[in-house]
DNA sequence: TATATAAAGGACAAATTCATCCTATTTAAC
DNA sequence: GTTAAATAGGATGAATTTGTCCTTTATATA
């Protein structure tokens, strides 16, 4: 359990800011809250295990990655492709596969041995 | 040469701005231009040679694309990578290769055959 | 040379994203 | 129960991106 001050201490971000995203992230059952004092956020070990980078870019953004197109085509598809729409469709399906692939709970491990920083 | 107005209506974008982004291209160097009567913008044969997609996205954008962390770090790197630092570094690579192989005059074929779009 | 046409560029306006502030609500602990 | 600590959420503000408008400059052509 952190409360938001230590978060936004942890990342680098404007303390207002990340409660908002934690909000967002709570209001879509990605993490967990507690009002009160001794309150804060955390995620059921539940959650944790499945967690992935694209389920809180989801959460966040929505789909626009896995949708948009590169050049900001309303309808661009197989059928109907923009001038990149076949080279950039391998990109946006190793973006998806990378965020799919990436555990939060893998993550973590990386930041805890400190081979990783949140901030800087 | 077509002039500012063929152009927008061509790929859907208003007249004003489409002239903005148009004499950043020009100022760059990417494009060239002529004022006055039958005036407009043009490609030099020897620029459209080797021009792709990378060059144009330096020039509007700034070489972000290549530079930035996917997490917003203003320090990330090998040696002090964010947490997706090794994975997000093949898919940038992929990027940039595409951006460098995507030749303009190549992109152009496909939409003069209609097989691909500028608009919708 | 006069006129019409087109880009150049500065100033401004709108929309979106990013970020803050304040009040209400909830909870722990005394 | 009172108090302190913490999230929830609405309203607001700042910054950036996106887009417009108007005047100036340059060129072709009659």
């Amino acid at each position: 359990m952190s409360n938001v001050r230590d978060i936004a201490e942890a990342i680098g971000s404007p303390v207002a800011f990340t409660a908002k995203v934690l909000q967002q992230l709570a209001r879509k059952g990605l993490i967990s809250s507690m009002k009160g004092a001794k309150g804060g956020f955390y995620i059921e070990a539940k959650t944790l295990r499945h967690l992935n980078l694209c389920t809180i870019v989801n959460a966040i953004d929505g789909n626009g990655i896995t949708e948009n197109c590169m050049l900001g085509l309303r309808e661009c598809s197989e059928k109907n492709p923009c001038p990149v729409h076949h080279q950039y469709k391998h990109i946006k399906a190793g973006i998806i596969k990378m965020l799919n692939e990436s555990m939060v709970n893998n993550l973590t491990i990386d930041v805890e041995k400190k081979l990783s920083v949140l901030k800087n």
